[in-house]
DNA sequence: TAGATTGTTAATCGATTAACAATC
DNA sequence: TAGATTGTTAATCGATTAACAATC
């Protein structure tokens, strides 16, 4: 009935709403303008209703959006409203952390499968997780129905397991390898080059310091 | 004389094609055009020609473009041709884990300022940094003219952090803390939020499985 | 030279913003 | 009712892609 396409960064807008909602929930505001909304991170208020638009009607003209039901109807649309199984692949310095990464469990994301190549992890228990090898991949996440996975693997190694996690069932991935993925179009990949990050950086300061720069 | 702004999304692109050429040149090869390179990650040649275009004319036409030196003249772009000193702050698990990623000291980044503000951590050395108190952010980043921080804090502190980072004179920071930030217009803050990225895959997800969902 | 590929201009596409009738 | 704010359409802006003359 509705418009169907949904554009990626509405919905990467709509998660950061929802922390602004929480933080107003918390100070007991009950109801808030599309444009105190956008006042909080520099955003045009027509972008802020429309975002919203995307999804409903949240709105009470003349007066704004009430925070608690839209807050519960955004969390509804990104599925915050259940628990979802984590499968993670790879257990070195980042993927150790990410176990034990408080904001995950927050917010609903329950890493509940850990893999590895290393014989000597394996069997080891992490935050009371078991350790498996990662050629026990394919069965274990299709018997436990896991549709999320994160790659915290080096680069070499990451199609590989990509393969078969998405044989086992897997159909959305944060992938911390620098590396390009392929995979069918029905699974949906979130790409987090650390390095390139600090890259833009550096040429953010480069270009800072470079005396002969044309001032912007 | 030439073009002056670059945008945000070329930058990107270009610490991507570095890391397509650094393969190519250890497998041997000398030159590739437009089109190979963009082929790597369904880009559009154009896109890809345009992009370099803006720092120069690195291109010959009829050939295409020469490896190695096309990799020496992003990577002086880019600013990675000398090493980096980093301060981070905040030794939580994410913390630790940075501080011990491997890929970043491979790109010249250091962290050579750890700081957090838990008495226990204090003056203990990791990976041969001693961690200071956060109170001491300014002196210490303004005497070793450290100009990138890393923020691994939680994001009640975050901003307080910043603004120490900032008059210490720090002009590039990559954020962890899921919270908005404000800092003046020359420092430039890259936002990493791992929670807001798991949201929308669970988005995808629950628009997957949603029954009635209309196939777009 | 003939074939290939660049650098760049023009056309297209999509996303952001302005404007305003609808309405609380 | 008068004032405020939504939802949505139209205008603007920027980024992507197509096309092609320049040229290796």
């Amino acid at each position: 009935m509705k418009a169907i396409k949904i554009p990626e960064k509405t919905v990467t807008r709509i998660s950061i709403y929802l922390r602004c909602l929480e933080e107003l929930e918390h100070e007991g505001t009950a109801s808030v303008s599309s444009t105190q909304l956008a006042d909080r991170f520099g955003l045009n208020s027509a972008q802020v209703r429309k975002d919203l638009a995307c999804f409903g009607q949240f709105g009470i003209r003349g007066l704004g959006y009430y925070i608690t039901p839209l807050r519960h109807s955004l969390e509804e649309i990104l599925g915050l409203k259940r628990a979802w199984d984590v499968a993670l692949v790879g257990l070195g310095n980042l993927g150790s952390a990410l176990m034990t990464y408080k904001g995950f469990h927050e917010k609903g994301f329950k890493i509940s499968a850990v893999f590895d190549r290393d014989p000597a992890k394996i069997d080891r228990r992490v935050e009371g997780v078991q350790v498996m090898d990662i050629g026990a991949i394919v069965p274990v996440i299709r018997k436990r129905k896991i549709k999320m996975g994160i790659l915290a693997v080096r680069a070499a190694g990451a199609q590989a397991v990509l393969d078969a996690l998405v044989e086992g069932g897997v159909i959305a991935v944060l992938n911390f390898a620098p590396t390009q993925l392929t995979a069918p179009d029905s699974v949906k990949i979130q790409n987090v080059d650390l390095s390139a990050l600090l890259k833009t950086l550096s040429y953010h300061i480069a270009q800072t310091e470079r005396p002969n720069s044309r001032t912007p």
